[in-house]
DNA sequence: CAGACCCTTGACCGGATGGTCAAGGGCGGT
DNA sequence: ACCGCCCTTGACCATCCGGTCAAGGGTCTG
């Protein structure tokens, strides 16, 4: 069976820690499912009993990045709004550190997007943007009832949001990973903006 | 080998749609890589020889899912449009037929999302994706031209529309396919055109 | 130096998978 | 009635895959 919670050391943490990264980058550029873990040993130069020593098996490995994905880039956006009061501000930093940190972690975004394909994660995965949907739509709902922002219902804007940073992120930064992102972000934080600000029924003739 | 070109009667024809219809389903469903060919032909109730009689691999009939269904849309849109003059509804009608057309196709468009994600079938999404911003962004470059909307790069508002309107889709009509999906239309119709009009530089304090 | 435990090896297993093919059924035209 | 071609069958093949395990090497502690 597993490993489940096995006492490692510094090597083991080490070890464990490469075959992570090693097959990250193997499962986003080949495809998990046509990557096989001997595959992912062979790369990282081991044998195959070590991979089981480290995993329960290729689902809980996947599981376990895509946990940690989620985790560290709502960490991320997290930090950069800590000590901002201001909701629109606080809109304006979630969506510029949010697309920094996708743009960070092409191979992670790559692994969530196909995650959320196959029913076998995708509750996982639609459970952690129910996660970013609510941090979102938060300040949003702050800045409503503060008549900052146009009546809407924020949970409808905050995934309008995402839509926006992931899908520019996938196809945008990810195609060209050594440009620079800035003016992309840009357009997005002024999309959204404007999105946000949208009054109710205003399609100008 | 394959199929290729092979001479089909009227009844070869249905039963070839009969396959694409029953794997579009099953590959929606279970993902493209735990469904084997015995799954989509015994789901069928015929015999393994007769999908490849009609398609010279698994990949190829995925790839052929994949370029229908991003034509099928293509038109769909082109249609919705035909006649409109004014770029501004040309926009929203663009939004609406999309949205439309996403929320009665949920299986393709699970696949389409799948296949950006896979190196072997990425290449011809990404195709699909740029004729489809460059056929939002042209009324863009219109409008822009003729002073009815800020000044931007048609091609990024052309994708975060793009982004809004496939998130909605995957996130909020798709999970729940028995709700009406007009309001998260009307969100996403909102939305987009405020994100269009957005002043070049309006974050407002 | 001895024991214990973390780590590694790589052959092995049962089962599945994409694809092939020789053979035969049946429909449409003549 | 007969022929020819479209369609179907299902056993078969070579290969690969996730996962197991008995055995052994290394390293740290006492």
């Amino acid at each position: 069976m597993g490993s489940e919670d096995r006492q490692l050391t510094a090597r083991g943490e080490e070890r464990r820690r490469q075959i992570i990264a090693v097959a990250t980058r193997l499962f986003a550029e080949r495809g998990y499912h046509p990557t096989s873990v001997a595959d992912v040993v062979d790369a990282v130069g081991v044998g195959k009993g070590v991979f089981y020593w480290y995993f329960p098996s290729k689902e809980a490995l996947l599981t376990e990045i895509l946990r940690a994905g989620q985790t560290a880039r709502r960490r991320h956006q997290r930090d950069a709004i800590a000590g901002v009061d201001d909701p629109v501000e606080q809109m304006e930093r979630g969506i510029r550190s949010g697309m920094e940190w996708m743009a960070a972690h092409r191979d992670v975004m790559t692994l969530i997007r196909f995650a959320a394909t196959e029913e076998r994660f995708a509750p996982g995965i639609r459970k952690g943007e129910a996660t970013a949907a609510d941090d979102a739509a938060a300040p949003l709902a702050r800045a409503i009832a503060e008549g900052r922002v146009p009546e809407a219902d924020p949970d409808l804007l905050a995934r309008s949001i995402v839509g926006v940073t992931q899908h520019l992120s996938a196809t945008l930064i990810h195609a060209d990973p050594d440009a620079d992102p800035t003016p992309v972000i840009d357009a997005a934080v002024r999309f959204c903006i404007g999105g946000i600000l949208a009054a109710p029924a205003t399609i100008p003739r």
